[in-house]
DNA sequence: CATTAATCGGACAAAAATGTCCTTTATTTG
DNA sequence: CAAATAAAGGACATTTTTGTCCGATTAATG
């Protein structure tokens, strides 16, 4: 479904969101601990979030990453998947055809498109800040 | 969301099928032509199809793989998936932890299996003959 | 201002997926 | 039986994804 890219990614931006509700700027090093991913491939994945500007990097002692407590609301996952992944996800044919094409559809187009649509608006519609707060009762993980 | 080689497998035995109906038997290279596919690397997952019993194959001149008509309302797309891809879209987390488990869940879990559900209800219900009707009757496509 | 701690960025390495080539095996046909 | 045809299977090659290493840059602190 997702690259592993864009699980690291994902796991890693909750994690920075949820320590940023208690006032934390984490590094590399402790994410890459918390979320159980390998610590350079994660931070060549931060440095892909920071520049569109999903999470708030800050270089030097003291320094690590952040999310803006506004910002959790308005970053949604789909930014995640798109900054990563492209879009490749919603615009790509179920069956491998060079794009997906309602005028030229493959047998399984329907069906798949239904799947794909409700995908896109599962990510759409799920901010950072909601899958943090899950974490934050602990009825949810970020590794086992 | 499948590999290359399941969008071929899907793509290959949706063609045979087609022509099965015609009473015709084909070669890997038409195979390959139809659907606009590497040859060599086609014929590798025909092979896993034919031994997982998914479509027929008949060496030596005039030759070529088949698929009975009972079989193509049996073969439903979840047994093409699975045979090339595994069960991994089944029973892996979306986020990328070990495997999907509702009692330690990752923050996206129950969205997630919303999601899958209803694609693993689509593909255990979609049969190969369901598929090869609409592309016989010119309303869909296996290459552009 | 020197030291230290952190991200950034580029080059490299390893593994997995995708794709090719060639020999063997089975089967049909003359 | 010999020749031709087609799938089977193994070895190899290429590309993409995943993952590592290290020097450069930035900023805090004594
Ligand atoms: S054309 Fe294949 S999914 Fe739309
Ligand atoms: S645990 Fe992640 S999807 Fe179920």
């Amino acid at each position: 479904m997702f690259s592993k890219a864009c699980e690291y990614g994902i796991r890693a931006a909750v994690y920075i969101a949820l320590q940023s509700l208690d006032g934390r700027r984490v590094s590399v090093n402790e994410i890459a601990e918390e979320i159980d991913s390998p610590i350079a491939f994660t931070a060549k994945i931060l440095q892909q979030l920071s520049r569109n500007n999903i999470i708030h990097s800050v270089k030097g002692p003291t320094g690590g990453f952040q999310i803006a407590r506004e910002d959790m609301d308005a970053v949604k996952l789909n930014m995640i998947v798109k900054a990563i992944d492209g879009d490749k996800i919603y615009v790509g044919c179920g069956l491998g055809l060079k794009e997906c094409n309602a005028q030229k559809p493959c047998p399984l187009h329907d069906k798949f498109v239904d799947i794909r649509t409700d995908l896109s608006k599962m990510l759409k519609s799920t901010s950072l800040f909601e899958l943090a707060t899950g974490l934050e009762v602990g009825l949810t993980y970020l590794k086992r």
